[in-house]
RNA sequence: GACCCCGUAGCUCAGCUGGAUAGAGCAAGUGCCUUCUAAGCACUAGGUCGCAGGUUCAAAUCCUGCCGGGGUCACCA
């Protein structure tokens, strides 16, 4: 179905040929050529550069191997001419037919189309969100979870196995401080006075239900006790509590994960420790001493004898310390042990989408998943840069500290959660990105949303009228896939199909380099597409979609209309947004 | 100091893993509403792709070195 894909074949199948007959040497390599769309379309439909790469290996000039070439591409189906230009381009044309039928498969293959296979027999965990279970999620955390949920579904779409995976950083210091945060509303809840919340203590007004909770499944069990009695339960408590709220507030966002793993579950079960021992047999672990590090130096640093793992010779520029010198694991040892555990689940490629300020983490995660895994799982690591919020240019400050955060739930209150998962995928992960959350709602062309969603609720608008005025024109997908489509013979109108032709080529590609943001770009240039067969219509009436007096040319313009709907809303589906009927 | 990301039109950004004359949207200028939603469309103008080298048939894209902006940098997660 991706038509570059099909025509590679073909001039694969036409060089072998050529060889087979002596006309070319033997052994050719041909993992260089490429097929694709000439940036000018002038240039004609389809390119390729097979006689620039192949013209040392043969020992013959581009020009003349391109001549060789181009006879075997015209005998082609669907090809209408081939040009030689340039420095030994061979530009093809396909016939106005091949694009009809073009449509024409589209239409059959419905929601389907743009599927590809490209994934198959891989099984790609990718994990997102993965917030400490502190607090609600905040702004902060929306462009990871959204681009993490999209590049799922969109390495679904190309037949990868997908795994979407939320891990729980329910071990470590920060769950404690917030057992003890969750203690004091506790007390406060039965009626004691806790006076302010202390530094260093969590001190946001949602831990008042949680404290709340607790004294009405415990009543006052635990206010007598010494820490080391309520820590763990009040933990368990509070961190099943804050889960809670934190699915709710995906949810929300229209986001749910396969697998929550929890990272104490994982350390109990002494996933730490084999990792030691692994890492021990493969005499991985020495005790050292780390330089201190240099521009910012900590001031309680002293150096002493640490285990250390042998980072750098997979590729990190400082071996990493496992144990704290408190003896207990270092956030580092644990996140191998978990990224260990995804691998022995039998997936094949790990994504992890982090905030970029965990940068400087790269590096070392992927030298632990080379060396546990022997290099036979892959670990790909999206950062995403900050996202600005802003409400008519003027930037909205957030810091955590004053527990001055604006929450995600309270942007998906404002603007919905399409709108918000839109905006978060217009811009690629490793770009920041400005989102202001009055231009978002605006109606008008700066807002790719509605734009978007414009084109398609227009085409459901004119597909309506013509169910209403023209009922004897079937709308039926296999009608329209029957439909005489050899009427559409406009230039605007062939390059709408050419531009749907793409989708399935940009779908691999976006999936291919994990990045869902193309599609944004994809669907905003198919709906200036539309609208500009639209506003043709209206400058010339023989371009309208809606023909009473001629059906069947309406009926193929439906079928057009049907399929530039159907991509959009494919593409909009991946994104996790509905295409809208009507704007409203 | 080290590492990572960014640098493309006045502004915000694309650029299909190396292709032909570098593209959109804002902003500026000119047109288009008795019509299926003008909430839109068409046209004009705008560029030493940060700088300098290198790799090759071909570099915004890959390599090296600078310049500028951001992020990160034992024992936090």
């Amino acid at each position: 179905m991706n038509i570059f894909n099909t025509f590679e074949s073909s001039l694969h199948a036409s060089i072998e040929s050529l060889c087979k007959e002596d006309r070319l040497p033997a052994g050719l390599d041909l993992t260089r050529l490429t097929v694709e769309p000439p940036r000018d379309p002038d240039h004609g439909d389809l390119s390729t550069n097979a006689a620039m790469v192949l013209a040392k290996q043969a020992g013959r000039k581009p020009r003349e191997l391109a001549d060789l070439i181009a006879e075997r591409l015209r005998g082609l189906e669907g090809v209408e001419t081939v040009e030689i230009a340039g420095p030994g381009f061979i530009n093809l044309r396909l016939s106005d037919r091949f694009w009809q039928s073009m449509l024409s498969e589209i239409l059959k293959n419905g929601e389907a189309y743009g599927e590809s296979r490209i994934g198959e027999g891989q099984s790609v965990n990718v994990e997102y969100v993965s917030a400490n279970p502190t607090g609600p999620l905040t702004v902060g955390h929306a462009r990871g979870a959204v681009v993490g949920d999209a590049l799922a579904s969109l390495l679904q779409k190309t037949g990868h196995k997908v795994t979407r995976e939320y891990y729980v950083n329910d071990a470590g210091g920060q769950v404690d401080t917030l057992a003890r945060s969750v203690y004091l509303r506790y007390r406060e809840a039965l009626g004691e006075e806790i006076g302010t919340i202390p530094e260093g203590m969590y001190p946001g007004a949602y831990l008042c239900e949680v404290g709340q909770a607790l004294a009405e499944r415990d009543g006052r069990k635990w206010m007598d006790c010494e820490e080391s009695e309520w820590l763990a339960p009040v933990r368990s408590f509070a961190v099943e509590r804050l889960m809670d709220l934190i699915r709710e507030d995906l949810k929300a966002v229209g986001i749910e994960h396969d697998v929550i793993r929890s990272e104490k579950e994982l350390v109990e079960a002494g996933a730490v420790q084999s990792v030691i021992e692994r890492l021990k047999e493969k005499d991985l672990l020495y005790t050292g001493v780390l330089e201190p590090p240099k521009g910012k130096k900590p001031e309680d640093w002293e150096a002493r004898p640490q285990t250390l793992f042998r980072a750098t010779d997979f590729g990190d520029d400082v071996d990493r310390p496992i144990l704290k010198s408190d003896g207990s694991w270092t956030y580092f040892a644990n996140d191998m042990a978990y990224h260990l555990d995804k691998a022995n689940r039998g997936h094949t490629t790990l994504i992890d989408v982090l905030g970029a300020d965990h940068g400087g983490y790269v590096k070392r995660m992927k030298a632990a998943v080379k060396a546990l895994t022997d290099d036979t799982t892959a670990l790909h690591i999206i950062l995403c840069q900050l996202v600005k919020l802003t409400r008519d240019g003027e930037e909205i400050k957030m810091s955590k500290r004053s527990g001055n955060f604006i929450t995600l739930r309270e942007v998906v209150d404002e603007v919905g959660k399409d709108v918000l998962r839109f905006i978060m995928l217009t811009r690629k992960n490793d770009a920041p990105l400005d989102f202001d959350l009055a231009q978002v709602m605006e109606e008008s062309k700066d807002n790719p949303v509605f734009y978007v969603q414009y084109a398609h609720a227009r085409i459901r608008s004119v597909l309506r009228h013509a169910e209403k005025e023209l009922p004897s024109v079937g709308q039926g997908l296999s009608q329209l896939s029957d439909a005489p489509l050899h009427r559409l013979t406009d230039s605007a109108e062939l390059a709408v199909i050419k531009r749907l032709a793409s989708w399935p080529r940009l779908v691999e590609a976006s999936a291919q380099a994990y990045e869902p943001h193309r599609i944004a770009f994809f669907l905003n240039d198919l709906a200036s597409d539309f609208h500009g067969l639209w506003t043709k219509g209206k400058d010339n009436e023989e371009l309208r979609f809606l023909l009473p007096a001629d059906p069947e040319l309406t009926q193929a313009r439906l079928a057009l209309l049907q399929a530039v709907a159907l991509v959009i809303a494919s593409g909009l589906n991946i994104f996790g947004v509905r295409p809208v009927e009507e704007m409203r």
